[in-house]
DNA sequence: CGAATTTTAGTGCAATCGTTCCAGAATCGC
DNA sequence: GCGATTCTGGAACGATTGCACTAAAATTCG
């Protein structure tokens, strides 16, 4: 019927979220995005829309290969309290490894667009959500296996520790090394240890 | 020798903190600077130098007035623990009574501008060392006054206290509730209270 | 008052913004 | 091969960007 798309979306989308990733909604600008996709304006448009109809399946791939993902494969491998461990070490690790210092692009957009987009705000929230119930879940399993301290409230501590980590992730942006991430985090990872 | 200025340079400062913070450094023109500040194009240039050099202009007003007056004041009214307390308790005050979420502006800033400018970001880390030696300060004294629990170390409380909150920070700009708030914050305290 | 100096409002500039349009190329059912 | 349809790169749209320039207005010193 009609011609053959030539790019690989997907691929063309991870650019696009390289480029957001690293400066942002405003800053980026649609030929930048363009050139670095790989295709034409005139594609762009016809493949995504637009540069915020392109910004919403950023977020969405975002969150599907770096979030979710993450939650899958750690809460899939590790009991309750090793998963929330394991998530915070693992962003801790990639955090440092990131030269460009990109911190997390839920927490940007979060701080960047979603005040000025109820819309985008939403899903940024919903999202950050999806992480703070990944630590509610695990922390309240981890108080059904009689690990954690006694008396410990899994919706207040999922929210503290969602709070952690964005705490962690504005720090990681500005250049922070292992030290200080680790000291942001562990006090947070501690309430989940029984005391001796 | 020459003409006198009309308008008042830090009523112009403060209107110009209120777009930056509201809008972000990208986002806002200097057009909307201009008319926000109820002075023309050219006397933004002539007494302030252009869009970059009155932003840092603007990110040392809002560290006098906000964070470094809040510091100053609790800490010569508070005990040591209970300053921090008060602080975060300010904060979070705050926060909720802001309708338009513009979070903190040294966080937005640190997130926005400061990975794309390497001066920027050296300012804006400053001032944030200046919050994390408010709490290291008083986490001292408290230590010193034996108020704290035994094996409380300053320098790393005070870490965590500082990302604590950024995280709070980040969610109030999302427009979080007292409840989330709170929650984000009070295991921080926590520590600081000895166990009973 | 006259000269010197600096602020003011307004306009202009080159560049870039997000978006659209266009002509040509490619691919399908027929 | 043909018509229909969708893709492609590139040019162009009006609007807006940060910034520079001009002439008039205002102030102080001599």
């Amino acid at each position: 019927m009609a011609r053959l798309r030539e790019f690989d979306e997907d691929r063309a989308l991870d650019a696009a979220v390289d480029c957001f990733w690293n400066r942002g909604y405003e800053a980026t600008s649609v030929r930048d995005l363009a050139r670095e996709m790989g295709i034409g304006g005139a594609s762009l448009y016809n493949a995504f829309g637009g540069k915020r109809a392109l910004f919403e399946r950023v977020l969405e791939r975002y969150a599907n290969r770096s979030t979710r993902e993450r939650i899958a494969r750690l809460e899939a491998s590790h009991r309750p309290r090793e998963a929330i461990r394991a998530f915070l070490a693992e962003v801790i690790d990639r955090s440092l490894k990131d030269r460009d210092c990109k911190g997390c692009l839920l927490v940007n957009s979060a701080l960047d667009v979603a005040p000025h987009d109820a819309e985008l705000g939403r899903v940024v929230t919903g999202y950050l959500e999806e992480i703070r119930s990944f630590f509610r879940r695990n922390v309240e399993a981890a108080i059904a296996a009689g690990e954690t301290p006694r008396g410990t409230d899994a919706e207040a501590l999922s929210i503290h520790l969602l709070g952690v980590l964005m705490g962690m992730r504005v720090l990681s942006r500005t250049g922070a090394r292992r030290r200080t991430l680790e000291a942001v985090v562990q006090p947070a990872l501690d309430l989940l240890e029984k005391p001796h």
